[in-house]
DNA sequence: CTGAAAGCGCTAACAC
DNA sequence: GTGTTAGCGCTTTCAG
């Protein structure tokens, strides 16, 4: 039925061997015999079973990609950049998306195993990731990026952001606000703990009191984004800003507050950790802490195809730069 | 290095035919004998090669699913959905991501069928797609969705989208409007040709006259949607309302209006085809068409594993129905 | 320079 | 019920 490389030996009156030197580009064949072998190949539509290749080589041109939730933007950036890389290197991505559930994570894991694939790039949904440890063991690469995993000796790729949060409440404090909430992601990913601290370290290095009370966390979703800024609006004595852990949570918390007819930045200022195309469609116009997305793809692809091509160096851990975007959401300086 | 079947047999004291029976879930094996198999696999860690089953069994259990543009959110949902499914079933999904590019979308479908896969999913980037002729021809179980293919018996899962452009222009003509500029994707994409034959439809059912000069196509992009917005913004005799074709475009024409400091609906009504979560963040909330999305890549799926299932009824063509959603931007009647 | 043959890990006839 | 064996399509020694 399908045609395979022994039918184009036999066309092209050579042995399968001769074929396979000429596809592969080994040298050492008589240009005679390559352009037969070619003209078998056209004329039969032949295509190399990538499969049988897999097998042989014992390794595929497979990469792998596990995201934790590819409804969200910032992460379909991510497979952009990857994707990218990846089929300029001549690779596929085979792409997963784990949805923030750690059992989905496992079984994809050992589904891209068998696969054979040749590295494997992954956000993690939680700290602890053992199956992607036990690939680590098997010799397979492995780049862990966005966030991290603990105990495990992999290159990661992150964008600092405890730096990022750091300059988005620095800037909510420089414009007036003495009394500022934080809405992120519970304390078990990596992105929500680190951004807290930022968050923390900007209070302390203005002297500002630290309430617990006004720091709230939840599930990375619209939906506790919505819950939380309600529970911000029902404080009896309200902080006049608001910093947002991520992207989904902004959307959920900005829903809200318009509903509830509060005044942005009059009533409650706003500043969302990571960028979005329509926070410059909203008004007032959102700042936000811009992290460099394609590049943090691209960089862990890049980091991936250097272990996949074998460079043994020791493990990387490379730290990008977020850039905050002042807009309007985050109000007109006060002292001015 | 890595256990194979062997391995694990040896360690049951068993045959690797026994191994593969039991792990197939193949009848009459004693059940003494797959307890002592299973104890081996899980001691030795065993993992089946998908790469050496898919080899042998000429199929694999991977879908290709090849969108146009990974980046737009409506396409992010598809997947979103497919993977799902495709999980749900045991399969799991190759992502492909032709950027609108008939080329890198012909490499990926070769690279595809030597990946064996059992099924592709395809949004086509343009209407001729003759590679994924040739699958269908290879008997590869082929379904298109959102876009159509010319010239070819293919299951096939669409919104309405005359129906829907015809929802939106006609909702602009009920609350008043008479001159309603249109802004698509170029005619050479069926969604942007039938959105169009919407508009025209509405226009002239309503004995509006068609104004080929309040006709704009370009690529389906954010900037293409600014561009667009300019032109009309220019013009001598300005129409009261934009028809977009799609969220990006819309986009584009938003963000165009709002530097323009056009007021919406008042100087320009608005209404997008695609329904985004953060329409109802802007002021005024953007009116918008909403695709049945999920059902969408939902639908294409199961036809998928349908056809891959072995079913053999004639070629479908599913339609699915989209919805206006009224919210601010497309302005109160005027007629009440 | 080219061909014959082995074998990657697995499943399915076919024996017993 | 279970083992033996052939072979999926390819690459790669090893001979010649």
């Amino acid at each position: 039925m399908t045609v395979t490389i022994k039918d184009v030996a036999r066309k092209a009156g050579v042995s399968s061997a001769t074929v396979s030197r000429v596809l592969t580009g080994k040298p050492h064949v008589r240009n005679t015999l390559i352009d037969r072998v070619m003209k078998a190949v056209e004329e039969l539509h032949y295509r190399p079973s990538r499969v049988a290749r897999s097998l042989r080589e014992q390794k595929s041109h497979i990469i792998g990609l596990i995201i934790s939730d590819i409804m969200n933007p910032f992460f379909t950036s991510l497979v952009r950049a990857v994707e990218d890389f990846a089929s300029q290197e001549g690779y596929t991505v085979f792409l997963c998306n784990s949805d923030e559930n750690v059992e989905k994570e496992e079984q994809y894991i050992s589904v891209l195993a068998g696969e054979n694939i040749a590295g494997l790039l992954i956000t993690p949904a939680k700290e602890q990731c053992c199956s992607c440890k036990a690939l680590i063991e098997e010799g397979i690469p492995v780049v862990t990026f966005d966030r991290r995993i603990a105990n495990a000796e992999v290159d990661t790729v992150m964008v600092d952001n405890v730096m990022g949060a750091y300059q988005a409440v620095n800037h909510l404090i420089a414009v007036g606000h003495e009394r500022i909430a934080a809405v992120t992601a519970s304390e078990d990913r990596t992105t929500g703990r680190e951004r807290l601290e930022g968050y923390r370290k900007a209070l302390k290095s203005s002297h500002l009191p630290l309430d617990e009370d006004l720091i709230f966390t939840g599930a990375p979703k619209k939906e506790a984004g919505r819950e939380l800024a309600r529970k911000i609006m029902q404080l009896p004595f309200r902080p006049t800003a608001i910093f947002c852990g991520n992207n989904l949570l902004t959307m959920g918390v900005w829903g809200y507050l318009q509903e509830a007819e509060c005044r942005i930045p009059e009533d409650c200022a706003l500043v969302s950790f990571d960028d979005l195309d329509w926070y410059t469609l909203t008004k007032p116009t959102i700042t936000a802490v811009r992290q460099p997305v394609y590049e943090l793809g691209k960089t862990a692809a890049e980091l991936l195809f250097e272990r996949i091509k074998g460079k043994t160096y020791p493990v990387k851990d490379i730290l990008l730069e977020p850039k905050l975007i002042v807009r309007e959401s985050s109000g007109r300086s006060i002292h001015h």
